[in-house]
DNA sequence: ATTGACAGTTCTAAAATAGAACTTAATGTC
DNA sequence: GACATTAAGTTCTATTTTAGAACTGTCAAT
């Protein structure tokens, strides 16, 4: 599969992925969100090869995730800066870095604490409906197929009639 | 850059990049999430090539986000179900999708809606702070060194520096 | 005139991926 | 018994991506 096919699948991961779903893009994302911005800085902090870093930050221009703006004229320099719509992408950074907190850390501790500045205590992310409020879990949610959807297939349909009289997941 | 350092980084967001930051990865999880447990049916969903397939499969079971259960003996057959490590990939999953349901959704709309059990609506999700209860974005979140922190590096201050005094960013 | 910072581009070698065919083990059909 | 089918991989070659290092072009400072 190409990415450019990724990027036209009816399905809002898929897409997402098509930008995002890489071994660069969140790691420069997340030098983004630590308000790294230059292009020397990307490649120091990281250890990319220039090469790639330059088509990654492309990429991530392409889809508007960044936004090159000039900060001298002579020679013309760039910054590297989050849109709103890479803005956008913090629940995605923040469930990440839990995951990582929760399921990857070694006997040192997590490398990193985040502060709510609302509150001004050290917290954990937590995702939750947006009607309720109460916590999600996968068990809890049903997925229907929306106005975007391509007809349901055959897979899908068959592991489902499986999943009802086979072993309950998890 | 190989993918054994990122393992061993001291981030969180690396660590995890390192299990579930590929292309396909994310796919087969999306499919996880979906009831696929059998190898033909991931290969026919996804498309993925099997010499991928199997590669990535081996990958998840090592990293314990899936485990192989036997669902029938002669000829010995598995199944790849998730584990609780990988359940607990949901809020990543949900908020890859989400940001997918608004930034890249066609003129035809989100390919699939969300119900939760609970309430029985159609939910988005949301992120907030585990403290305090509020929605959480970028420029309300201080980041601090955490037990598991190496030196901080020097690119890191002086972008903070210029920062101080530089565009706002967003 | 030389050095250094910055933002890339170019080059070759190594690694990962695509796409298709093949393997193994058992089951069902003619 | 011979033959096709299902399932879960493995093997093969060709193509694409990535790594690693060196190089280019502008300008500023020494």
């Amino acid at each position: 599969m190409k990415w450019d096919a990724l990027e036209e699948e009816p399905c809002s991961l898929a897409r997402t992925v098509a930008v995002i779903g890489d071994r660069w893009s969140l790691l420069i994302l997340r030098e983004c969100f630590l308000r790294i911005r230059r292009f020397d800085d990307f490649q120091a902090s990281l250890g990319i090869t220039r090469h790639l870093l330059a088509d990654r930050l492309k990429k991530l221009v392409r889809f508007g995730v960044l936004r090159k703006i000039p900060y001298q004229d002579a020679p013309k320099r760039y910054e590297y800066i989050l849109t709103q719509k890479g803005l956008d992408l913090y629940p995605i950074i923040m469930s990440i870095v839990h995951w990582g907190n929760i399921h990857m850390v070694d006997s040192r501790g997590r490398p990193m604490l985040h502060q709510h500045k609302n509150c001004q205590k050290m917290f954990d992310p937590v995702m939750v409906c947006s009607e309720c409020g109460e916590p999600l879990s996968a068990k809890e949610v049903h997925v229907h197929p929306g106005p975007g959807a391509r007809k349901s297939s055959p897979v899908h349909a068959r592991a489902q009639e499986r999943g009802k009289r086979g072993v309950e997941q998890g």
